[in-house]
DNA sequence: GTAATTCCTAAACCTAACTTTAGCTCAAGA
DNA sequence: TCTTGAGCTAAAGTTAGGTTTAGGAATTAC
């Protein structure tokens, strides 16, 4: 094993913790750019189990892979980053986190305000954040109730 | 339009604000049950409309449909539900969304570890809940790193 | 030198949560 | 009545994020 010439995709994978056939799927989502040997096989940089490990942490967080991409993308791709520039980049990371965390907090609140109230009834609950999945998943309108409490 | 006979599909998704093909398809999950017109058009209850919102509530709350209708198994299924009824499910929802926000604010808590030290080096860092996503999506371990910062 | 791994690509398949399409029937209004 | 809008079913398509399979080629181990 030719320490000189990089990682094998199963060496990442095994230093990652993730399918060889997620990583190749990666690649396609240009998250990852490894080069190839004269046989064709791909190589990857020692920085790129990192590269990964990020990947992974920001799929926590519920970024889509474009958007990992696009934080991805801060990072210089003349040199190895430091530990410098990954903090610049977790940074963003954190403030998506903040969102996501203050919209499950304010859905709280109004589920807090239904079951105070014991009706449901809305359109004092929740769907008040079209932020969040609304945009995700489904694509109709989807407001809610709209209808008094009679029923 | 005889008041009488519930309302058509087409009205419930106008009052919730769903696309008809979702009430449909609700159906065939087993989150709704309409009963049929001597025309064999589905037919609804008024109260399918707070079932729907309330659908719609627990989507965003991030439970997948089976989950939700489990948590719908617990409403009474001879009567329309009462308020008590509906704030007895509700507080099952505000469990489950406790935990989610407890497994984000860990995780921020974990980036802040990473981002304090600049290395984003772990195991210090995220994917120690196994809990949420892991299970959800994807298939492999995915632990993270397992190497030392050298690189 | 050969057998066993590992890797390659392309294409098909998978789940969740729906939407779209095709072809046909029902219901409502002038 | 007859036309138009709403509903019906079944099947196929969609998106995200991958996995699986098939059929070869490259590497590694002995």
């Amino acid at each position: 094993m030719p320490a000189s010439e990089g990682l094998s995709i199963g060496a990442l994978a095994r230093r990652t913790g993730l399918a060889v056939s997620a990583i190749r799927y990666y690649e396609t989502q240009g998250l990852i750019s490894p080069w190839r040997n004269p046989g064709g096989q791909r190589r990857y940089q020692r920085a790129d189990i990192r590269r990964l490990s990020f990947v992974m942490i920001a799929q926590q967080f519920g970024l889509t892979l474009p958007e990992i991409r696009e934080v991805l993308a801060g990072l210089p791709d003349n040199r190895t980053p430091t530990p410098a520039d990954w903090k610049k980049i977790s940074q963003g990371l954190r403030a998506h986190l903040d969102q996501r965390i203050d919209a499950l907090l304010r859905l709280r609140d109004n589920l807090d305000g239904c079951i105070g109230c014991g009706c449901l009834s809305l359109p004092k609950c929740a769907l008040y954040n079209p932020d969040d999945r609304a945009k995700t998943y489904g694509s109709g309108p989807r407001y809610l109730m709209g209808d008094a409490p009679e029923d």
